[in-house]
DNA sequence: CTGTTAGCGCCTTCAT
DNA sequence: ATGAAGGCGCTAACAG
């Protein structure tokens, strides 16, 4: 493999300039820029990447955090950040979690490392000052998960006002025994939960924990938890879901077990994502705020890249409430 | 930041043995080891991943070429990939190539650069003797995409036979206007499109180009298609699709159109998403090979990085036909 | 078991 | 506009 000297000598000029043309720099000669380029030609030159990061200690890569990119939701996320990233020189490095801290850990240990130059963090388990002892001085943005930017640039949905909206509106509409499932366990699902109670807690209603399942990811699970509560004593008259998907399982099981919707039952999923227009009935749903927020991270994360040092930024997005037939 | 230097400096011993230490390399007094350790917690030591990479002249990163991770098929496939190649201590890095031609032979352009160890090509514009042509000796590895394998090593669905139990199925069921959809222009879609026309070849049938439709590839394309074809005057009697959300939008807009699943058509999707259970009727599809395909991708993909020299592996899955409702 | 030594390929000051 | 020189952090012969 050729280097740098071997073109410098083929080209009859130092390594040094052979670097200037490599990179574009102003007072190189066109001359001196024409002999390179012969040799570049000649050798069959290629850089080398490891030379470069190793000099210039960066890698371009990005890691992201998330729980596993086969969900929807993540994979969506996924999708648009490594496309807006990609555009401006930055690749993006995938770290599914599965909900383990363990690993989670072990990510940002990679992170000191310098295996990345910066880590976004979609899902985690660790608190946010957990995280911030985890990366000391290392660039980490939280993107979509509810914390609270003490230490952490955090770009992030406004869940609570979300499912608050969802929770109000069949409150409104006189449903009385809403059921609340979220996905795993992080802040942000606290966060759903609690505009859930505040929302009934507006309309002078008590709610409980009772009311609320946990664990409930994907489709399968909603089916699952539909066959589950459809077959009790206890069937809600409406629920509130963390995702489409899981929505498009609730409407199933509803549908099997002769519960009406929206009659009977209300339903609402969360992320407008389009399989909610191919059930019957359609879904209500929330929208998500993945493009406004992927390029906000975009920006901001170039910033700290270039070594921006201001207090944390935060930045929250608000859903809106696509009302179809499901409810 | 300390380095090896540092951690020598303080403990006392030689850089080398630093370096034994932290590689675990035996031969290395306990003595050493423990004093090593000591000055590492003293000094707050982190290794510098870029200086072993540009020593190693590898990342342990490994490319893969999607078309978009947001489509249910590849988001399952990368989340596998990641997750099989994770476990021996690659990460994986996505590049979604939009289906440009130019943009993915930039992606092989960094491989010859040497920002990552290998590629995995899920799903490919050029042919593969024109990958063969951009990658030179690197490490490459077809993985889903249906190349012949004549230059690398290619684990694939046989899509052909896929296609041809879907279609022989419908035709032996009396089926005899069927249409068939595909995904992006690719040899893998070409193949399946094969299959189609073997079986009613097979049934001393004839088919056309006309019963062909390309580029129908998410929920919203299938829904277009179906209200599109549901409203001409040529109706089919079945329909092929390339995946469970396409035959779930064709459904969504048979029952719309008033068009009777299965009594009037039939419907058959693909990948066994779990998508196909909620809908109604529930769908008839063809698993794919992720699972099996994956772990031979990982095996075959670590001796090849281990410098196994072998002529190219061909390795084909076959797909299995599962019977809902839809059919 | 340990230390010495020699780079891996590149960018970047500092001269000129 | 160009060249010389230094060094980023690490591993792996090699010699002892």
């Amino acid at each position: 493999m050729p280097t740098i000297i071997d073109i410098s000598h083929v080209s009859g000029v130092s390594k040094s300039t052979v670097s200037r043309v490599l990179n574009d720099h102003p007072h190189v000669s066109i001359e001196s820029r024409q002999k390179v380029q012969k040799a570049i030609q000649e050798l069959g030159y290629v850089r080398n990447t490891h030379g470069i990061q190793f000099r210039l200690q960066a890698t371009n890569h990005i890691g992201v955090l998330v729980p596993d990119v086969e969900h929807p939701y993540f994979s969506k996320l996924v999708s648009t950040l490594s496309q807006s990233l990609g555009s401006i020189g930055y690749q993006l490095v995938i770290y599914q979690t599965q909900l383990s801290r363990e690993y989670e850990k072990e990510v940002y240990a990679r992170l000191l490392r310098r295996e990345m130059d910066a880590v976004i963090i979609a899902h985690s388990q660790l608190s946010e000052r957990e995280i911030k002892e985890c990366i000391g001085s290392c660039t980490a943005i939280i993107c979509n998960e509810a914390m609270d930017g003490e230490f952490l640039d955090v770009f992030r949905l406004d869940e609570e006002d979300a499912v608050f909206q969802a929770t109000s509106y069949l409150l409104s509409r006189g449903r009385r025994y809403l059921f609340f499932c979220m996905d795993h366990l992080t802040p942000l699902q606290e966060k759903r939960w609690s505009g859930f109670q505040q929302a009934h807690q507006q309309f002078g209603l008590s709610c409980s924990e009772s009311q609320c399942y946990r664990g409930v990811v994907t489709m399968e699970d909603g089916y699952a938890l539909g066959e589950q509560l459809f077959t009790s004593d206890q069937v809600p008259d409406g629920m509130i879901t963390g995702s489409d998907f899981v929505a498009t399982g609730l409407l199933r099981a509803a549908k099997q077990r002769g519960i009406g919707v929206p009659d009977k039952m209300s339903v609402i999923g969360f992320d407008n994502h389009p399989v909610g227009c191919m059930t019957t009935p359609e879904l209500t749903t929330l929208t998500n705020c993945i493009p406004d927020m992927v390029q906000d991270v975009t920006q901001c994360l170039t910033q700290r890249l270039k070594g921006m040092q201001s207090a944390p930024i935060t930045k929250t997005y608000k859903a809106s409430l696509i009302i179809r037939n499901s409810t």
